[in-house]
DNA sequence: ACGCCCGCCTGTAAGC
DNA sequence: TGCTTACAGGCGGGCG
């Protein structure tokens, strides 16, 4: 499941090979993965552009365009990023290709299909995409001062785990991150915020941090699924650091107590009943 | 206005 | 062995 660490590595794999290429043509074959316009409107504003840079607001890929428009991906659950060749045979379930002028191919791949591309003009991005314009504090892209996030923290009353995977407070962490987050931080899930002290809000900052930017330089998590893989179909690293996450039953290695598994919200939760406070 | 929960999807795996 | 069911979860929207 692509957060942060996943599409930061998809960004610099995406900057780096396609930056500079010339949109020669795009196919659209996906019903669902461009669903904020008509497939001719986004073929439009796209066929030859010229990617500029690659930008990442939270679990946002931005590719800005030589218009000044950003052409936009979102993965959603299940969607994968591919460079190819337009020779190799295309997977199952790809639903949107571009060409470039001097060769080589992206691919946008999505079973699930929950994810999406879009064209947004920036100076409409409050109108036209409220969920990228809305985002919060990127721990990897923004500098906070952690008195600043005390108060965010102190000021709300909610669930620790509602709150890390709100993309307007924090940009970018998911149900496995914000489960790594909260062990290292040595806080409960379900703890409320506003009953936090200083030294744990503290620890809980420095924790998100240090979590993003680890699973970043290990080029993500890729779980049994393989559902994750990065530009050139490599899985990532940082599942083998995983503390909490996906292992029930096993021992905390911190505290060497048995690593619980709930359900939260709808979804699975992962933490250390004896170190998790 | 806010918080909770469903629906969207397919592939995989567990269970009968 | 083969079918059914549960589960994986980001996010928007609807409902209470």
């Amino acid at each position: 499941m692509p957060e942060l660490p996943e599409v930061e590595t998809i960004r610099r794999d995406l900057d780096r090979e396609f930056a500079g290429k010339k949109v020669k043509a795009v196919e659209i074959t996906g019903a669902r993965s461009v669903r904020r316009s008509t497939h001719d409107e986004l073929t439009t504003r796209v066929v030859g552009r010229t990617f500029k840079t690659v930008k990442r607001r939270g679990k946002y890929l931005v590719i800005v365009l030589d218009s000044g428009e950003w052409l936009v991906f979102h993965l959603r659950m299940s969607g994968q990023l591919l460079k190819a060749t337009p020779k190799t045979p295309k997977p199952k379930h790809t639903h949107v290709v571009i060409d470039f002028t001097q060769g080589g191919q992206l691919r946008f791949v999505d079973p699930r299909t929950f994810g999406e591309a879009f064209v947004v003009d920036p100076a409409r991005l409050a109108e036209e995409a409220p969920g990228l314009d809305e985002l919060g504090w990127d721990p990897l892209e923004d500098s906070l001062p952690w008195v600043d996030f005390a108060r965010l923290v102190l000021a709300r009353r909610q669930q620790l785990k509602t709150l890390l995977t709100e993309q307007r407070i924090v940009a970018g962490l998911g149900n496995i991150y914000s489960d790594e987050v909260l062990h290292v931080a040595g806080l409960r899930y379900d703890r409320l915020s506003n009953t936090l002290t200083m030294q744990e809000v503290r620890r809980l900052f420095r924790a998100i941090i240090e979590v993003v930017h680890e699973a970043v330089t290990a080029r993500g998590s890729s779980l049994a699924d393989e559902q994750y893989v990065d530009l050139y179909g490599k899985a990532g690293g940082y599942q083998d650091h995983h503390q909490v996450y996906a292992r029930e039953g096993k021992a905390c290695p911190r505290c060497r107590a048995t690593i619980e598994r709930t359900k939260w919200g709808g979804r699975s939760t992962f933490y250390c009943p004896a170190c998790q406070v």
